[in-house]
DNA sequence: AAAACTGTATTACTTGTGTGACACACCTTC
DNA sequence: GAAGGTGTGTCACACAAGTAATACAGTTTT
């Protein structure tokens, strides 16, 4: 079963997509694999102090995309393969690293001191 | 003036806030001095391809952070000193650090393989 | 069969965005 | 100096997306 333990909720995007992202980097990490059941949408959204609709909406979603299957009551289940695992691992990895230097060279910091950054903060995320 | 040629739009977060943290970021990169004019509402808004409401909410609030000044009639212009360049600058790219090791970790993605990825795709993103 | 769980659909409210109108400042032209 | 045009910021209202509240229907467990 996927954690949520490490769900950061950010203001600035849609709570949805949050949690479809938060998802599939669980699945980039290798935490969740093919049969996995996924918390249910009352459960989690009473986690995350959301509404169970929201939950829907990105269980939906992924649902389309192939990630996740879902059946009337009955639990959902991840349904992947390593191929798709490998595929949104890379995607994930190449975005969020386009997205840091995008915004890095538009604050005209080098690349040396975003790598130096970078690394001396490194150690002070929690995992 | 500040420049928003390199300006890509997102859709995960509201526009407003993605030109809020545009400008933000063309100030630490000291590409915008105290005095400079900033876009008219109407033009940035065509430039853009949004409303110029859009636009005039980003003005609002940079305008209550005390970044730009605004009066009916005239242009709006910046007004900021060293010091709070600085600090949006540290605090930008902290954040942006912060959010992208955060990414990383939830992907169970080493630091040496986060640094590399960075460092490899560092030259292909244009400036 | 009843209870407690599951996913689904319908509806309303809040926030983000789009459309239009207004008022003030500057600059040209008469 | 007065009149008009074009620029500027500001505001009120309408539409769309994100989120919440509620009710409904199927599965599992007891």
């Amino acid at each position: 079963m996927i954690s949520f333990d490490d769900f950061i909720p950010n203001d600035t995007s849609p709570i949805y997509l949050q949690i479809i992202l938060h998802i599939k980097r669980g699945i980039a990490a290798g935490n969740v694999v093919d049969g996995d059941e996924v918390p249910s949408r009352r459960s989690l959204s009473a986690l995350l102090g959301v509404n169970p609709n929201t939950v829907q909406k990105s269980y939906h979603i992924l649902e389309e995309e192939g990630i996740i299957f879902s059946s009337p009551g009955a639990k959902s289940c991840v349904t992947i393969d390593q191929q798709k695992i490998a595929l949104i691992r890379a995607q994930l990895l190449g975005d969020q690293a386009k997205e840091m230097i995008h915004a890095m060279k538009q604050m005209r910091i080098s690349k040396e001191e975003a790598l130096a950054t970078l690394s001396s903060l490194w150690e002070d995320i929690p995992s």
